[in-house]
DNA sequence: CGAGTCAATACGCATG
DNA sequence: CATGCGTATTGACTCG
């Protein structure tokens, strides 16, 4: 990471959901009193052990009230499937999602469902690394910051030092920061300018 | 289609 | 061990 600091990032952003997958099908959280939308039917699977178990009643829990979603889940199969289909191509076309959806016992609804909230979240994990990325360059742009102020502190106090008898004090402008190193120089022609470049230089190549 | 959001479910942890 | 609570995950929906 530190080799790469340019703002053009060259960081490995690449992500992988490690889908934490559906587990455990167990507990169906006591609350399930509410079902509808037969979207939510998976038609393949009667022995799938991961899959919620989808009851079809169309009734709504209040007698008519506005139904609630019953959540499907997906079952591992259908997960890594779809994971894989989506490392091939972030997109469908119809023909695909038909496919897809045929394969995998879903409505092409779902399949696209799926697929835009895949890309949607991928998109968010990029961010929160990049933006993770960012913040750590920050620090490190501040630290290297603090150092140079260090440094110009240290070679003005030389400057003032070596200088207040010789009147030949340079000017801030002939200040320079060597490319290699990122150290501040004094520039200009002097004798000790000189002296303290060849100094650094040495230190660079070190 | 993306962004924002809701809501069902899963999971971990503390508490009694 | 059962229960409740907070949080994360993720399928589905709405809106522009």
């Amino acid at each position: 990471m530190e080799n790469c600091h340019t703002p053009s990032f060259c960081l490995d952003l690449t992500i992988g959901f490690s889908s934490s997958s559906p587990l455990s099908s167990g507990e169906s959280g006591g609350g399930s009193t509410m079902r509808e939308l037969d979207i939510n039917l998976v038609p393949s699977s009667g022995t799938e052990e991961e899959c919620m178990e989808v009851e079809e009643e169309d009734e709504s829990p209040n007698g008519g009230g506005p139904a609630r979603r019953k959540k499907l889940r997906l079952t591992k199969e259908q997960s890594h499937l779809l994971e894989e289909s989506f490392g091939q191509n972030h997109t469908l076309n119809p023909r695909e999602k038909e496919t897809l959806a045929e394969i995998l016992g879903l409505k092409p609804r779902q399949v696209e469902v799926w697929f835009q909230n895949r890309r949607a979240r991928s998109k968010l994990k990029q961010t929160e690394m990049e933006c993770e990325y960012l913040k750590r360059w920050f620090g490190s742009l501040s630290e290297q910051n603090r150092k140079l102020h260090k440094e110009v502190e240290e070679l003005r106090a030389i400057n003032v030092g070596s200088y207040r008898h010789s009147h030949l004090l340079p000017p801030a402008s002939a200040l320079s920061m060597c490319p290699r190193c990122e150290r501040v120089t004094a520039a200009s022609n002097t004798k000790m300018s000189h002296l303290r470049q060849r100094q650094l230089s040495a230190a660079c190549y070190n």
